[in-house]
DNA sequence: CTAGGGTTACTC
DNA sequence: GAGTAACCCTAG
């Protein structure tokens, strides 16, 4: 199972949509320690903090923290990697220039901490971070302390721009490189290992084989064509458009991988506990439920309409083992057609999962509405703020819940 | 997250 | 069938 939760920390943690996701939280929590097979967790973990850092625009030496345990999870630097470590190191220290000159505010302390003691180490220790670039970047900003026409031209220069440009490169090469995450693969492979086996008459494994070696090698060659792409336009000091490209192919990935990642869940399910599929339970049913040919009263056109919207995936199978039962009941001579069980619904995040039963209902107390009234005082047609001042009486309400509420009361 | 239309279950 | 309250769905 330690596999499967790693697969899972993994898959959830390069979910970029998710953002209650915090890596550094969720390794902790599950204890994977070091192991070697957990690098891609690792090197994911790494990427979505650095991803979660651009997004909230904060580029820290927390940033250059990130960069350096980096380093070592991918010892061969990239140029990309080099540039996004000395740019955010130069605007970790152009932001104390905020004073008008060098003597006055935090510059020096910056100066001491980020260049002579971090990227110091860095230097003696050997680190591929160290380049041409960062040590150009080191005299001008010790010549700074002394210049003040130095200082003044690093000062009002967007530094922050250009780390943010090649942070955010950085981020997209180490993805395309990543390839996709190993749940996402092996749900892939299962796809195509269950396509091979449908169409080809042949070895199944073999085919299914050939075409997993064949997209993965694809992808491989795909990531790599595209980042040596991206090297030949280095000095393209701009992120015009890729934040735009980038979505739009997670988009499609993400769509791609959520239905086969739900059809290779299903079978896992299926494979782990075969008694989960399990049959319907009904509230006031004693009697044995390992039959049920009776026919299901259809009270009107929409009623029908609704509850095969809400079980899809039985409904049509459920529909006919009903009209076949109740028709067919002589021509079966007493015997019984055994009612199919009902898959349970799989509420895995981040997939969509299967519309669930209606809510009981229940009336509203006076308390309720007494708290609703006030809170519409209080903070208009917020119905999140009104829930949130009153967690305790809106325990049961959902803010739609509050909203229908209103809505009922003033008609 | 909110608004608004739709659905369900119930009463008269 | 109309009216109503609570709940559901979905576009923006």
């Amino acid at each position: 199972m330690e596999v499967i939760d790693k697969w899972v920390a993994e898959f959830l943690i390069r979910r970029q949509h998710n953002p209650r996701v915090s890596p550094t939280n969720l390794l902790s929590a599950l204890r994977f320690g070091d192991s070697p097979d957990c690098f891609n967790l690792k090197v994911s973990s790494v990427l979505r903090d650095l991803s979660d850092s651009l997004i909230r625009g904060s580029v820290d030496e927390g940033t250059l923290d990130l960069l350096e345990i980096l380093e070592k999870l991918r010892p061969v630097i990239t140029e990309s990697h080099k540039s996004a470590y000395c740019w955010t190191a130069a605007e970790c220290t152009a932001r104390f220039m905020w004073p008008l000159s060098a003597s006055e505010g935090l510059f020096t302390d910056a100066l001491e901490r980020i260049w002579r003691e971090r990227i110091g180490g860095l230097k003696e220790s050997g680190s591929g971070l160290v380049g041409d670039e960062l040590l150009r970047w080191e005299t001008d900003l010790e010549k700074a302390v002394e210049d003040p026409e130095v200082y003044q031209r690093i000062r009002e220069s967007n530094v922050r721009y250009t780390a943010i440009s090649f942070l955010t490169q950085l981020l997209k090469e180490q993805w395309e490189v990543l390839g996709s995450s190993s749940l996402e693969s092996a749900a892939q492979r299962m796809f195509l290992k269950r396509k091979a086996g449908d169409n080809l008459d042949g070895d199944p494994s073999a085919a299914a084989n050939e075409s997993t070696r064949r997209l993965e090698s694809d992808n491989i060659d795909n990531a790599k064509d595209k980042v040596n792409e991206r090297y030949a336009s280095e000095e393209e000091r701009t992120v015009d458009g890729q934040e735009e490209e980038h979505e739009e192919s997670l988009d499609k990935g993400d769509e791609m991988a959520a239905t086969e990642l739900k059809d290779y869940l299903l079978e896992i399910q299926r494979g782990v506990d075969p008694s989960s599929t399990r049959q319907v339970q009904e509230p006031n049913d004693a009697v044995d439920h390992s039959v049920d040919v009776t026919p299901q009263p259809s009270t009107s056109r929409v009623n029908r309409t609704r509850a095969s919207r809400q079980n899809h995936i039985e409904s049509p199978q459920q529909d006919n083992a009903s009209e076949k039962g109740s028709s067919s009941q002589g021509t079966w001579s007493g015997r019984v057609r055994p009612r199919l069980s009902t898959p349970v619904p799989l509420n895995v995040s981040p997939l969509r999962a299967i519309s669930a039963a209606r809510r009981p209902k229940k009336f509203w107390t006076p308390e309720e509405v007494e708290a609703l009234r006030e809170g519409v005082k209080e903070y208009g047609k917020s119905w999140k703020a009104i829930k949130n001042a009153n967690p305790a009486v809106f325990a049961e309400r959902t803010e739609v819940d509050l909203k229908d509420k209103w809505r009922n009361l003033v008609r």
